[in-house]
DNA sequence: CAAAATAATGAGAATGGTTATCACCACCAC
DNA sequence: GTGGTGGTGATAACCATTCTCATTATTTTG
């Protein structure tokens, strides 16, 4: 999806959940798209150096209501935000133990099927429904290898 | 594993890591024993009303780093805590959108080795390193359905 | 095109889970 | 017993995140 496609998804989204799209929050969702990987709120003030602090909290907590910004939860200590999966396609993590940061992955199609119905099955034998699988893949990124 | 293995290999890891397993570790570990999923500290404190709140903390770090004990973090407010893989097995967590609440599931060993393999090799091509990965399922537990 | 109404902004204050501090206590070695 | 080392737990501090509110921008209305 290229980046004018997503910001048009955003505006609808926006619009679904009554709020404006206005210019800091097309900047916010800018800077999401030329991270291409979760970002923490440092790291998008980094890439845009315009966006106040307490601006980016509000907004991406709006952006996340509205369905199109995910936010991430790792072990260390900032949390982290991306396009929503259907902005990106559905993918998992690469989370690296050495320097914090998370990269982006998927599987092929057919793992993918094949792990949603063993987990489903798994799951559903206890009486839980689910609505969606997360995974992550700990371990060294290749920058700090 | 029984309680009374549980509680030697953790006498073990922590003689290990030069520390003692004073009475306050011991009812701790007995505590996510009991608990037999992942707990919050307050749950903790639930279990054992005696354990001061200062106590959990420092001692959970202190058995987390000793590797008798995980730390998980979901999406709320809360971190969670549960006795380390090695100890329970292999597993996965089931984290309820609704109250919050994680539990615990595991899959069949071939799914999770077929799996396995799916996972290095897309992560190898990245250039990543895998030690471990991390696999949770959200929706909603059979007490909130 | 005002002018009123409504929403968004952003700097700073407040919140709250977690960590650090430190006086005191427990246990082991000699 | 006495000294030393490590553990304890109440409390203070920390800091990512959330809340507040006066100001600014945008939409709606007359």
């Amino acid at each position: 999806m290229s980046a004018t496609d997503i910001d048009e998804e955003v505006a609808g989204l926006l619009a679904k959940a009554d709020q404006r799209y206005t210019s800091g929050r097309r900047r916010l969702v800018k800077a999401l798209i030329d991270g291409g990987r979760p970002l923490t709120i440092s790291q998008i003030g980094e890439i845009d150096t315009t966006l106040p602090q307490s601006s980016m909290y509000r907004n991406l907590t709006i952006l996340e209501e509205a369905g199109a910004v995910s936010r991430i939860v790792t072990n260390d200590e900032f949390a982290r935000y991306e396009l929503a999966e259907h902005l990106t396609g559905h993918h998992h993590h690469l989370i690296c133990n050495s320097c914090g940061d998370v990269a982006d992955f998927a599987l092929d199609e057919q793992t993918e099927k094949q792990l949603d119905s063993a987990l489903s099955a798994a799951a559903t034998s206890q009486g839980f429904t689910v609505t969606e699988h997360r995974l992550d893949l700990l371990g060294t990124c290749s920058a700090c290898t």
